[in-house]
DNA sequence: TTGTAGGCGTTATCAG
DNA sequence: CTGATAACGCCTACAA
């Protein structure tokens, strides 16, 4: 690959002029710049990010950490990433953590050789990265925090407005008549599913409705999370009449649960969910939920990220995005009080009954 | 951040003998060997990526090209290809080509000036790479191609037996004694698709079953693709009682024809996927699919790829993995010949009645 | 406006 | 076995 020393003599000028033209760094009369510029079309010159990055203290790279590119929401928030990212020039480097605080800490001290012009974070459970951010942003590197927040997060932050859209949904099935309502939330210590059931208690609050704790059941952010605290709410004596999960899959894990008690959705149980992934339209009923916009969270938190690259040194930005009720069909009204069919007398060997994971072939 | 100068003098040695401890380069002998050690953990040195980079003229890095993150199939295979990166000391710069092939020679051009150790590309449509992995390989970098080739390419690849696996879909659908089988098939360019088809129509020949061109109907890997093809089929006079869709958005996309057209599925027309999506199991009826190993086909990529760095200089490698048959409750006997209902008389105004995509929010 | 030269953090070569 | 020292490709004072 060519090099500057390269274009240098090919155009006759130094290679510090070559620099010069090529950063805009100093104005560089016609005839030379063209000549240099020449030089660089016919060899199709490309500057070495690495030389660059080495002397500049830093690439136009992004590291972009996430819990597990498999799981159906992030993927937005990825691709929005690169896409401003890509626009501006920068590159991503992708990083999953499992939702392994000691992973994400693996990933960022190794991260960091790479001098990245800052970090996009979807923290993992337990996150404490108030630490590894002043390391970075004593580095000149911006790190700004999506989805949910590290304990005492003090940086930039995009998140949805998760406690709005909850309360939405929630005052939404309450419309429809149901005043025995069950969630299943995520984990308790990640700021999103927090903020969706403090958007849930409000809006009962709101309708004077109590509930027993025993109606709030959390659990992981996933189908199989979702299917055992269903099935566990199903067989409650005075079951919910709808449910309200945390995010899609738990939803997702709901319905099959739904199926395997035999009960219809929305004629026997209501369903709603959060985050109206593609598949949501898909499933049997099609799923209400609440969407969110996570491609703009992407492109949200790599702008923010570039602003500051650029110099914006203002007090950190907090941007939350707004979510919107989806109205499918998995809500209806409460059924008839006296027609809770008994369900669940043979559940005792439901647990071998749990969905299967992901086949995979050899 | 820490350099080597540091530390060699923390240490009372010389830079280069810091080097050679921290690289194994020379046998240092223990006393000194010690001192740097103790020194490195003290401050947390670790290497510069950049400048090992710049010295060695490749970095730690793994360009990963693929169409885009947000179709369900890929992340699995991201995921397989950073898992083995990153438990080799790898990282992947990921790059969502959108199926554009100037998009695809735009990322590989800039991705080059990283220096990356190689490149895991899913090509895009109209791929032809032989040019840019030339001289990728000039430059001592590895390039594998995963799950669809492109033209001429002549280098590693993995892929799944998309032939076999189409044939064992089709042959299924046979034997539940269907003989008027349609096909939605994904681009004609693309090599997973044609491998499909071929394994279908393999089948279709072995059991001497003739169908009309017009049951075979080409689209793009998308839902919506699916649901305006099956659209075309369905309203065929004569029209299929079996379609095998090209992959799984397809299928999802025929199913929500389906709704619309008012046919049950598989009472009145069955379907068969490609992919076995994890949310396969959730649409209704779940979808019976030809399940194929995305995790496994970025793991064998990603160690070939590193295989390849470590200095193996055999011939290409075709890794070819296998699918399985996924059976669920979408494909069942074919409806007697003469229950056929006539639908699609409302049809015209379909095109409006397209699926929504995504909801976003401002 | 243009050129020169030092140095970013490593690795590798080559004396000692 | 250890220590200088010269690149790697680029940017940026500073000098001309």
């Amino acid at each position: 690959m060519a090099n500057m020393k390269q274009i240098a003599k090919m155009a006759g000028v130094s290679l510090g002029t070559v620099s010069h033209v090529v950063n805009g760094s100093a104005t560089v009369r016609e005839p030379l710049r063209k000549r240099v510029m020449d030089a660089v079309e016919r060899v199709g010159y490309q500057p070495s990010q690495l030389a660059r990055g080495l002397r500049r203290d830093k690439t136009n790279m992004i590291g972009m950490v996430i819990p597990d590119v498999t799981n159906p929401f992030f993927p937005a928030v990825v691709r929005g990433a690169e896409d401003i990212a890509f626009a501006n020039g920068y590159r991503l480097m992708l990083c999953n953590t499992d939702n392994d605080h000691a992973k994400e800490i693996a990933h960022l001290n190794e991260l960091r050789t790479y001098l990245p012009s800052g970090l996009i974070v979807i923290p993992s459970n337990f996150s404490d990265l108030t630490a590894q951010a002043a390391s970075y942003r004593k580095a000149g590197a911006a790190v700004v925090c999506v989805d949910r927040l590290p304990r005492d997060w003090n940086g930039d932050t995009v998140t949805a407005d998760n406690e709005t859209g909850a309360y939405e949904a929630t005052s939404y099935v309450l419309r429809q008549g149901h005043t025995r309502l069950g969630m299943i939330s995520g984990p308790g210590n990640l700021t999103n599913a927090q903020n969706r059931l403090k958007g849930f208690k409000r809006a009962l609050q709101e309708s004077r409705i109590h509930i027993g704790p025993e109606y709030v059941q959390e659990t992981s952010f996933d189908k199989h999370g979702g299917y055992t605290k269903a099935l566990l709410l199903l067989r409650m004596i005075g079951r919910p009449t709808a449910i309200f999960a945390g995010n899609d899959m738990i939803a997702f894990g709901a319905l099959l649960a739904f199926r395997e008690l035999g009960l219809k959705c929305p004629e026997d149980v209501s369903l709603i969910g959060f985050d109206d992934l593609e598949l949501a339209e898909m499933t049997s009923p099609p799923l209400s939920s609440v969407s969110q916009p996570g491609y703009q969270m992407g492109t949200a938190a790599a702008q923010i990220l570039i602003d500051r690259v650029r110099g914006d040194h203002g007090p950190p930005e907090h941007i939350v995005l707004e979510t919107a009720l989806k109205i499918r069909d998995s809500v209806g009204v409460p059924p008839a009080e006296n027609s809770e069919r008994v369900v669940g007398a043979m559940g005792a060997t439901s647990e071998s009954r749990t969905p299967r994971r992901r086949a995979s072939t050899p």
